[in-house]
DNA sequence: TTGATACTGAAGTACAGACTTGAGTAATCG
DNA sequence: CGATTACTCAAGTCTGTACTTCAGTATCAA
């Protein structure tokens, strides 16, 4: 799967910035090209396509150019390990929190 | 809920790093002092307790000093928030997956 | 009470990351 | 063709964060 090439590292660090995750917020609604993206984000066209270069490297944004312009959209990879990331870790938590004060009176 | 109090900006960033994806993992297994924590973390235990403060802020890790030990266990609360963004996020982002090429013919 | 343990706080270093400017390239328009 | 548009590249700045050391404080054990 393309989840398996994607580091949950990058997509937590990605998701991090809250540029960044308006970017991908934009991008759930709509493609966009790299331009309409900064238009309201009150900074440079630059900064944005430093932003998308992080958004593609984890795996949540696909950008492709079509003449000179970069057509930027949503992309499930990054998306699908942040979800496999969050499944592998409930069954773990559900079972530790349901146990957790039996566990603390246990322990010295 | 206590997952409406956490900002899943700080989540993201909590997880972003990787020594505190470690912590909450081993927390995860069982619960811990700062100390227990720290010994297989080529890191001091001051780092430790900065990473500890971070994910205890990020709602994803609860503490309480008993005499001198701190002890450490997973909370839900961030855990929750996570959750919570991920399944927003799904029905957008499989509907627009759906449509993508679709888009893309109506784009100019 | 003395010494070891388990942290805590303050301060400083070093590197990463978000942002800028300025100059450049390539595509499209008139 | 020349002008505009849409981005790209290379520096450079500046803030934030991960980490350290060192000097505490509080607790527990003997």
């Amino acid at each position: 799967m393309a989840a398996a090439r994607v580091s949950i590292a990058r997509v937590f660090h990605a998701l991090g910035d809250p540029t960044r995750r308006a970017i991908v917020d934009r991008l759930s609604e709509a493609p966009s090209s790299v331009s309409r993206l900064a238009a309201p984000l009150a900074i440079t066209v630059t900064a944005v396509a430093q932003h998308l270069a992080v958004l593609e490297k984890s795996g949540l944004v696909r950008t492709q150019k079509v003449g000179r312009v970069r057509h930027c959209s949503i992309e499930s990879a990054g998306f699908d390990a942040l979800t496999q990331w969050v499944a592998e870790h409930r069954r773990q938590w559900e079972h530790r929190l349901d146990r957790l004060g039996e566990i603390l009176d246990e322990e010295e």
